[in-house]
DNA sequence: GCCATGCTTCGGTTAAGATCGAACTATGAC
DNA sequence: GTCATAGTTCGATCTTAACCGAAGCATGGC
């Protein structure tokens, strides 16, 4: 009792399956209105509306007004850090017959996590950039080196689509399927900007699948080069 | 509704109170009795067991029995990760007036995440480590390199605490108080033993708190060196 | 064998909150 | 202005589950 933050009160919030079913749509990274929110959870839109002001009131969702809209979105990367967190364990653990993540192989294989570009991809992107230091762990969090940053500008990425706003510009997100990180923040964002701007790939429309071309998925894997596998000592294959 | 992991039932799961103040104990990473956790969540012996029942049919924690002793503890990293992830959000954001991170200075130096070192020294052995190379991210996630491995035997880590069990030896784990990332894992849990053997730290009992003796702190900073801060560039100071 | 201790199960009480439809408010379209 | 649509608030119902004490099983000490 000495220190107990609010966990209890959040993880409440998350523990109804209307909200959850919410939550989980949100994570596809668009904002969704009342209305499509009770649908998707549903339930009845003035159930769905009480339901969302909870959300709100616990700092799980932001809103922002447009006309007689409401669109509902997720909070930021640290309220999508933790749905993700819940589906990681939840999809490996607590499902009914153990599956190691999403049933879909799209799903696994590119998705949507909040803003930023997750599954085998995501990961892929995230190692190859920390690869060739164009990422590194700095002192004060993960950061683009110059290089990294030469190499943004090149892929695309204005300079103002990494470096405005407040710090936390990358961040690492725990992958649900992959149990290993992909880069989130600012940066993840733009970077999956960049890959639809130059029509790569899109999302698809109410999933959180994020479909690539052929030609995309080529390109991709020039751009941003698997990590040799035992380029490092892999201490997994020598215990089993 | 496409593809839902049982993320419900466990963030339901760890929404009670009593439930939650159970895990946060836990956290500490020693084994409890049933006895201690309910005089930990300040409730009945009879509640605590039909709550203790409860987590273990969820798979967030699991037990060993030992004489007329049932001894509980975290299932394990990732239901470890999901707790830490609930205490980043609430403890930064959904708090009663927005402390980012725990209020005791000693538990945001150094304090036990699980069973290994979290707070500001043990994100700085993490970036330590990866700076110098002996942490890399291989395709197969966070591994130790060659030279890591011998760094760390000359830790006095032995070979079996590193490459034993099962493969993910290294995890990352997001800090609580820090928002950045500490070693986890077979390995954190190596540092972290090791540590403790050299002298250089112990933990208090019933808390979280690693405390460090003058000498230990001083051997600490030299066997895992901070990294300067400029050594990439810092988006975060651009923007703001 | 006996008793003490650690934990589980059972029954009954109580409180919290999820749900709905209907009435109400606000905004935009016409 | 009027009407339609998006969302909120209200009141009533109903399900769920947290809680406790007492009784019931185990296990270990003697």
């Amino acid at each position: 009792m000495t220190e107990s933050p609010n966990i209890a009160r959040t993880a409440a919030l998350i523990g109804d399956p209307a909200r959850a079913g919410m939550l989980i749509a949100l994570m596809r990274g668009q904002a969704l209105t009342a209305t499509e929110l009770a649908h998707e959870a549903g339930v009845a839109l003035s159930t769905a509306s009480g339901h969302l002001a909870q959300l709100l009131d616990g700092g799980l969702i932001a809103v922002r007004k447009s006309g007689r809209h409401k669109y509902f979105a997720l909070a930021g990367e640290d309220a999508a850090g933790v749905i993700e967190a819940l589906m990681g364990f939840a999809g490996g653990t607590g499902g009914p017959k153990r599956q190691p993540g999403p049933r879909d192989p799209a799903l696994r294989r590119a998705r949507v996590c909040y803003n930023h570009l997750a599954g085998e991809m995501g990961v892929q992107l995230y190692q190859s950039l920390l690869a060739r230091g164009f990422l590194t762990a700095g002192q004060s969090g993960l950061t683009l080196s110059r290089q990294g940053r030469d190499f943004a500008h090149g892929f695309g990425i204005a300079e103002q689509a990494i470096s405005g706003g407040r710090p936390p510009h990358c961040r690492e997100c725990l992958d649900w399927s992959m149990r290993q990180s992909h880069l989130g923040g600012r940066a993840g964002r733009a970077f999956l900007a960049a890959i639809e701007a130059k029509g790569w790939a899109h999302r698809k429309k109410g999933s959180r699948v994020v479909a690539f071309t052929a030609d995309g998925q080529r390109a991709f894997a020039i751009a941003f080069p698997p990590v040799p596998r035992d380029e490092s000592l892999d201490l997994g294959r020598v215990g089993a």
